[in-house]
RNA sequence: GGGCGGUUACCCAAGUGGACAAAGGGACCUGACUGUAAAUCAGCUGGCAGACGCCUUCGGAGGUUCGAAUCCUUCACCGCCCA
């Protein structure tokens, strides 16, 4: 139960206790432990406050329990009220079968392809009659509802709280039932989904209720807020070392320990290790930064890939020297540069150009240029401290 | 069904006839600093325009006015109260 985060003693003693019940009786019986995680299909990429809960999962399949990756592909069309005080969009069908097929993929990063199984939560969700639903909904009560912090803080602000929000939790709780789960994994902000909802739905149809494992939430690159990607502040799996490298380092200081708890491999005792150093000052917290990045990404992408994106780090952003590699672009006679740097892609708009120059953002060659009106040669053009594109001489 | 209130930029949120491309905060971006893309400080954040200036934006559509995010009509959606 260690890295798990329940916000309450009891309950994870409970938990605890029902898990080491379960193990005892399922080894008697012969078989191993039912474990799923749902994700919701929302975007294209998981992030890494998706791969918490999937390293849980992982540790479970590496003793040789039955894992399932769950698409809600089903739900996606609710949008889970869970980690919101606001209500969120509904997506249509199309956008999450798009959504849903990328994700499986990119889990194997993580969970071992060969033992896991993958399932669509739309199999048995969509099959559900009115009758069923109405009587699955029968076991909750709007009190249990308004009890979750969500519902409630909306309630209270005045806002609107939907009768189809509740209906997530309800089909959550089927899943749970659908796969004869044993645990769930989720994240604390799905304590209510698979402790009330699952739970109950479980019970009600006769089976065992399952057991939750709840996993401490990811905070984005911001430090403060869950990673989400519709916040903006995610650092998505799909991505290259050389920029999750860039993104991990730009976590604040403070991030740290919880990006050392969740999404490393170290073990307590060396991350305990490395906060007392941090506190006193042996580690610079700079260097510990570095190393918590080249850890996150050598899980991503191996240690070749992780030193080469330290090195470009080091060189790029603290040497301030030129990438090895960039894109390029071939100038054409008399180009000024506002126009070379829309039309190679370095800014968005013109006025955005203007505003970088005015800035001091962009370098030709290392050196500051602010005349939007020059004629630039070929050489490296710079904006910002990450990007560039090598100027080609006008043919 | 009735009454009242609301819908503002990426997000939150001010603004109730001219000085509003629209306060403030967050986020983003840029700079300074730092062997961190951290923290802090400063700047910047609709588009076009070499300065004047022009164009598009405040839920949708129409209207009043020299002039509207602001007033009116209507439609859509949300909330509250009453039924």
């Amino acid at each position: 139960m260690q890295g798990t985060a329940y916000g309450d003693e009891s309950l994870k003693e409970a938990m605890a206790k029902e898990l080491r019940e379960r193990l005892i009786a399922a080894e008697k019986e012969g078989r191993p432990l039912k474990l799923y995680c749902g994700f919701d299909p929302r975007t294209t990429d998981l992030h890494l406050g998706h791969t918490v809960p999937m390293r849980k999962l992982r540790q479970f399949q590496e003793l040789g329990h039955e894992v399932t990756f769950l698409v809600g592909n089903y739900t996606s069309l609710i949008g889970d009220p869970s980690d919101k005080d606001v209500l969120r969009p509904q997506l249509t069908s199309e956008q999450v079968e798009q959504n849903g097929r990328t994700y499986a993929e990119q889990s194997f990063r993580i969970l071992d392809k060969e033992k896991t199984i993958i399932r669509y939560n739309a199999d048995w969700l969509s099959k559900l009659t009115f009758a069923e639903l109405i009587k699955l909904a029968s076991n909750f009560t709007i009190q249990q509802f308004m009890t979750r912090d969500n519902f409630k803080k909306r309630w209270e602000k005045g806002d609107a709280v939907y009768l189809h929000e509740t209906f997530y939790s309800i089909m959550q709780g089927y899943d749970a039932y659908a796969l004869e789960a044993d645990v769930q994994v989720g994240g604390s902000d799905q304590l209510f989904n698979i402790m009330t909802a699952a739970r109950k739905i479980m019970t009600s149809q006769g089976k065992d209720p399952n057991i939750a494992v709840i996993v401490d939430i990811l905070p984005g690159t911001d430090g403060v807020v869950k990673m989400s990607k519709s916040l903006g502040n995610h650092i998505p799996i799909n991505t290259n070392a050389e920029d999750m490298y860039g993104k991990m380092m730009s976590i604040p200081d403070a991030a740290m320990p919880s990006y050392s708890r969740l999404v490393t491999r170290w073990t307590p005792d060396i991350i305990e290790a490395r906060e007392k150093a941090l506190a006193d000052g042996s580690l610079h917290p700079r260097d510990g930064k570095m190393q918590l990045a080249y850890e996150v990404v050598s899980t991503f992408y191996g240690e070749e890939d992780a030193e080469r994106a330290q090195d470009v780090f080091v060189s790029v952003f603290q040497k301030k020297d030129v990438p090895d590699e960039m894109p390029e672009y071939q100038l054409e006679t008399g180009q000024i540069l506002l126009d070379v740097l829309q039309a190679s892609g370095l800014i968005e708009s013109r006025g955005q150009g203007r505003r970088l120059l005015k800035q001091n953002g962009v370098k030709l060659d290392g050196k500051v240029i602010t005349d939007p009106f020059l004629v630039p040669g070929a050489g490296v053009l710079q904006v910002g401290k990450r990007k560039f594109v090598r100027l080609l001489a006008a043919a």
